[in-house]
DNA sequence: GCGGATCATGGTAGCGATATCGCGCAAACA
DNA sequence: TGTTTGCGCGATATCGCTACCATGATCCGC
């Protein structure tokens, strides 16, 4: 009767009876090796890893929550509601969290808003830990809020590596530096920068890098097209306007995001004045809009879905040796991860047209 | 030493047990209500619903999916990467997912990819059903594949009501009488219209639903004022582009979507024409385009967020029904769900300019 | 009015893993 | 030598729920 294995049985994946059959040990053995075990002998646990091998053996989630490991609770929480980005973000999130066997829960949650309620009521439904994407990230309150509540948080994508905070970001600096060279080998020597909304430290970084490339590429960079900006669609086309109707206009203009630089393409166009033909125009994320106007903008990509993987992996990992007593608090131990960004070139940028030089 | 409840208890969360006792009955009992029981007395259902209620109870997700429920797998097939629409999709379906306790499986299928081999892996790794927002919900090579593969399918934001295919929608040809009267209402008698790609059913609604507002009115419709466009950027451009240029321009522009809107404000404005001072440009959709340029677009907003709820619970219920035998085979039962849309006054809509009237 | 179908419900046995004990056995101590 | 650790490991008891029968009750047709 024990070999009529009951018809409940899920599915034909072996479980640790079979690892422990196959071992030659207990069940129990099975798990504590799966489990970082540590009161293992080495020769059992080769013997036990060899056997998962064999079997191709994973653990049950259900089972294993079931069991008695709690299970883990990531709270996403968004403000800003850039959907492309959240779109990305939540796929590249659930991917991992399905990975992980952590719960997730998804909250819009405003800054201006009464963040320490938010945080309070998540806390006490036993949240574990916190993602947080721009520009939460950068919310000093709400970081406070978290860190007073001790638990976890990872930021996906703050400009600024904050020290004793965790977190996944792009080069900023390195990805400006890298697009105004692409303007510079176009041609360009008038190149004029909107800057982004100044409480967001990304801003100053792209600034910066954009700086950099100018001065390493020797031009001078006239202060005149240098404009302040607020991230918005509107902030870019007066921005763009403005620098327009100087007596020389410069030949590209460098938004340090897709809104502004889609702003751009609209003031000029309001002037008569054609992208990529007589402006070139780029911007910075590549969300929907990059695509979506005509001509469709070269930009940066962040590697969104990945960085928000990886933020996943490191949180949970992190919450999951502080529980099992392998840390002894969750630490920014891998510290900050930096990810590659991509130029996406598209239909906005050209040489320099010769009448405007 | 029943009383000692064990230490492992998870946490002070009722079980089935408790509600079981409180209800007068059995555990069994409790389950069978939870899961639509088919074999309950009335009275018996009330008294376990009741239970359910006075505990709070929820029921562990673990412990059901370990006890053989075998987990129900969704799959979330997207194409075009309309970024506003999927983040609201998604997170509508996260939430109703974990509620239900069904797996989402959110995958990429591009219409001119091997739609085949897609439906056919997802089929082999035990997916239960499909969630098919647009335009999937009107690729028919795409359905016939599901139908093939016997399994069953929600569509969310079809245009027409397939017959045989159940759908969650909103009514797209009164949300363009609405938005035709609104025009009217302000004062506008010479209306454009963009129609949408023709390969969506949904733009001939909307069409549909312009004219009728406009007879009803009693308003000519002047045929050169309605110009077919393609849902993108740039077809709306062309199209207003052509409008503008008419001997008698319209004074009002209603764009089947926001990003062909968009495009109409852009071609507006390289005419030195002010919107909507001299011209109100309208949208359908509410995508976040709508509210990132400048002037924000009126629009429609579907609720989007909602409708992968519903059609989450309704193919979910669907599959447990059929699983449980209580019903034959998945059908679209409450058949076709219509939710309310809303129209969303921006900044893009004035009463017509006397100059140009 | 009786056998057999159908209904409403309960009892029991797991699902696959881990928590908690406790047992041997070796090294370390008195 | 007797006792105390401590380590490596196994037996057992759940975790919360549902599948699978078994049960008694009601209902039907002949």
């Amino acid at each position: 009767m024990n070999e009529t294995r009951s018809r409940r049985r899920q599915s034909g994946r072996p479980t640790v009876n079979d690892v422990a059959r196959l071992a030659g040990c207990s069940p129990m053995t099975v798990s504590r090796v799966i489990n970082g075990g540590e009161t293992v002998r080495e020769e059992t646990r080769l013997a036990v890893e060899a056997a998962i091998r064999q079997l191709d053996y994973a653990p049950n989630r259900a089972a294993r929550s079931l069991a008695g490991a709690v299970g883990l609770r990531i709270a996403l929480l968004y403000a800003n509601p850039s959907a492309a980005y959240l779109s990305e973000l939540l796929i590249g999130c659930m991917d991992a969290a399905s990975r992980l066997d952590a719960h997730l829960v998804v909250e819009r949650c405003e800054p201006a808003g009464d963040v320490a309620k938010v945080i309070a009521r998540l806390a006490a439904s036993a949240i574990d830990g916190f993602l947080l994407p721009p520009p939460l990230c950068e919310d000093a309150a709400l970081l406070a809020r978290i860190a007073e509540a001790r638990l976890p948080a990872m930021l996906i994508g703050p400009g600024k590596a904050l020290p004793g905070q965790a977190a996944v970001m792009i080069d900023d600096t390195r990805a400006a530096q890298d697009m105004t060279r692409h303007l510079i080998a176009l041609g360009h020597r008038r190149v004029g920068f909107i800057i982004g909304n100044p409480a967001q430290s990304a801003s100053a970084l792209r600034l910066a890098g954009f700086r950099d490339a100018m001065a390493q590429a020797g031009l001078a960079v006239d202060e005149a097209l240098i404009v302040q900006g607020q991230f918005t669609y509107r902030s870019g086309l007066d921005a763009a306007a403005q620098m327009l109707a100087l007596p020389q206009p410069p030949t590209a203009i460098f938004a340090a995001n897709d809104d502004m630089a889609a702003g751009c393409v609209a003031a000029a166009h309001r002037c008569g004045i054609d992208v990529p033909r007589d402006l070139t125009v780029c911007g910075f994320d590549d969300t929907a809009l990059a695509s979506t106007i005509w001509p469709e903008l070269t930009t940066i990509r962040q590697p969104i879905r990945q960085m928000a993987e990886v933020a996943l992996d490191q949180l949970v990992q992190g919450i999951r040796n502080v529980r099992n007593g392998s840390a002894p608090a969750f630490g920014p131990r891998p510290a900050h991860v930096t990810l590659d960004y991509t130029l996406v070139q598209r239909e906005s940028d050209a040489a320099p047209c010769s009448k405007l030089r």
